[in-house]
DNA sequence: GCCGTTTTCGGCCCGACTGTTTTCAGTCG
């Protein structure tokens, strides 16, 4: 009996992608295509929202699209034997410490092998370690090629590899957010800025940000870069050219500065916001309408081909845009959202101007996820604010409703009695002030509690105190290494008390920290619509969970979603607003968020008692 | 090797920067 090994999404993507090197270097000009075919396929596969050891079983590997027949053939043969045969024959002869060397920064797979021939380096095991010797002891300045500056940019990469690992440390983005807006304040003071905006994964609402990208519109750049330099917070310039600059801030994070004149902003917007791929598909669209795009406009290509060079472009003919608007537009399209631009299928229905109505911050109502400091001696965090102030904070947001969703008490501390009597010392606390609240601010309070999922899918409370509250929220705080079947089951028995209406933080993922646990989100998303549970967007910044594809996924099979902030503290309720850039990259519409609704319909999906809401 | 709003054949994004080069290759976003 062979050993089944599994491959993950990042496995293959890999794999791939050493294989799209290894062409590269073989036989550039032959294996042109086939290199790229490769890379698009790797990061498909990375890209991908389902599992591809699931589609594989499935056998839908050709949904992915960018993997055509050949790769799911070889991909197929990787999960039967745990080897592909045509991947050997593609790598061999190839040192293995090559495609060690390319997971360094300004190391593609030409440098890599030239690397480890003229060091004599082959086996992948130490092959970072040797080349730093040979880095630090000059050898690789006196190579062919190379010099002492590419030497040393060498060893810089090494250290920045070596020190941080693998993963690469990447901002949540809120934090991506205060930092950019503090940049964007500062460059709003400089006389010479006309509008300055963020770019790339920041403008597109990613979980997570790499750098922060940022457009400035400008007829004077040189003095617009200089006065940036001044930020305060900077440590380094990286690089620095005629119209942008690289900066490194004492914080180690990197901020990348572009200046364009305003009658080519939108097309400069358009062409850094991204992402590669939405601009990749974007542009061979254009080209077959004799048209090539750039960040300084769109040009008309002449129609006679020179030989296998790509056709000759004029760029007096070149057509500026001033706002993205208009550079879409004179494609045919409607203006895309950028939190949609990740080429998967937005540029389709924005030809057929079909993209959704986005919902937006203002359509929410209510939060329903607040922990308040009523001391329900639970052994998770107590929330750090009154009741009193959450109902008045949340008037002022304008919110229509709100739910106290409470930890519940630990199980380990106290009897069924105990939990029983805590909660019923809740419910009259706020049955005593719900309708002066309503009647003083028009708001409605709920009284909710939300309650652990045990490893058996048991909730943590006793059935009889189910009697004091308005509804619970459903959610996994431990075990959570169970299998994807143990998972799921849970999650359903979890979810089916009648008064279970939301499974909130649902993947339970911990950006940067912990991955999410797997389970089978389509059997959970089927049994959600059937009995009318919400799945939550928990907008905790270092949750944003369900993630944005999931999002999209369960929307698309009709579960209804909940934007909720879980905030402990008054200030945690203003990252509603992470919640909602998530609904938007997931393509949700203020109709499929449950708390954008009236109470009256929000109460009849909760099912809420309506005695419990009339004097 | 992949793909289809002119296509099942004949195409395949675009430009900047860096470092090593005397005119360009490699890498990146």
């Amino acid at each position: 009996m062979k050993k089944t090994k599994t491959f993950t999404n990042a496995d293959v993507a890999k794999l791939l992608r050493n294989v799209s090197a290894a062409y590269q270097v073989k036989d550039e000009q032959a294996n042109r295509f086939k290199t790229i075919a490769y890379d698009r396929a790797a990061t498909a596969v990375e890209n991908a929202t389902s599992e591809i050891k699931d589609l594989w079983e499935e056998k839908k590997l050709n949904t992915i699209s960018g993997v055509g027949g050949s790769i799911a053939g070889h991909i197929d043969e990787l999960f039967k034997t745990g080897k592909v045969k045509h991947f050997q024959e593609v790598l061999s002869g190839l040192p293995k410490a090559m495609f060690e060397f390319l997971k360094l920064k300004g190391i593609g797979p030409k440098t890599a092998l030239k690397l480890c021939l003229s060091l004599r380096i082959k086996n992948s095991k130490g092959a970072l370690e040797r080349l730093k010797i040979k880095a630090r002891t000059g050898q690789i300045g006196k190579l062919a090629g190379f010099g002492k500056d590419s030497e040393k940019s060498i060893l810089n990469s090494l250290n920045e590899y070596l020190f941080s690992g693998e993963k690469e440390k990447r901002m949540l983005l809120s934090y991506a957010e205060e930092l950019s807006s503090e940049i964007l304040n500062y460059l709003r003071t400089i006389k010479e800025v006309k509008r300055a905006d963020p770019l790339g994964s920041l403008r597109r609402k990613c979980a997570t940000i790499g750098d922060i990208d940022i457009a400035v519109s400008t007829t004077k750049p040189d003095r617009v870069i200089n006065q940036f330099i001044k930020f305060p917070g900077i440590n380094r310039v990286l690089k620095k050219g005629k119209r942008g600059i690289s900066a490194l801030l004492d914080s180690g994070k990197q901020i990348d500065l572009i200046a364009h004149p305003p009658k080519a902003y939108g097309s400069l917007l358009q062409h850094f916001t991204g992402s590669k791929h939405h601009n990749i598909h974007l542009r061979e669209l254009a080209n077959k309408k004799g048209l090539s795009l750039s960040e300084y406009g769109i040009t008309k290509l002449n129609p006679e081909r020179t030989g296998n060079k790509t056709r000759k472009q004029d760029p007096k003919k070149r057509i500026a845009f001033e706002t993205e608007e208009n550079f879409y537009h004179f494609l045919g399209m409607d203006w895309i959202p950028p939190e949609l631009r990740e080429d998967q299928g937005e540029i389709e229905a924005s030809l057929k101007h079909d993209l959704p109505k986005l919902i937006q911050l203002k359509n929410l109502k209510g939060d329903l996820h607040l922990h308040s400091d009523f001391e329900t001696e639970t052994s998770h965090d107590l929330g750090q604010d009154t009741m009193d102030d959450f109902v008045k904070n949340a008037v002022k947001v304008g919110y229509r409703y709100l739910a106290f969703a409470e930890h519940n008490p630990s199980r380990s501390r106290h009897k069924d009695s105990d939990i029983i009597s805590i909660l019923k010392g809740k419910k009259s606390l706020v049955d005593k002030k719900k309708f002066s609240w309503n009647k003083s601010f028009n708001i409605w309070v709920l009284n909710a509690l939300e309650v652990d999922i045990r490893p058996d899918g048991e909730l943590a409370i006793p059935m009889k105190a189910f009697d004091y509250l308005d509804f619970v929220i459903v959610s996994i705080h431990s075990s959570f290494n169970l299998s994807r079947e143990e998972m799921t089951q849970r999650i359903l028995r979890g979810l089916s008390h009648p008064k279970a209406k939301i499974l909130a933080h649902p993947t339970g993922r911990l950006l940067g920290l912990r991955e999410g646990y797997e389970a089978d989100w389509k059997t959970i998303f089927d049994f959600c619509v059937k009995k009318e549970k919400a799945v939550e967007i928990n907008a905790y910044p270092r949750r944003l969970d369900l993630p944005d594809v999931l999002v999209r996924e369960a929307a698309g099979l009709g579960v209804k979603i909940v934007i909720n902030s879980d905030s402990h503290s008054l200030t945690d309720m203003d990252f509603i607003k992470h919640g909602v850039s998530v609904a938007r990259k997931g393509w949700l519409e203020a109709k499929n968020v449950i708390n954008t609704w009236t109470f009256t319909k929000l109460s009849r999906f909760l099912q809420l008692d309506l005695r419990n809401f009339s004097e």
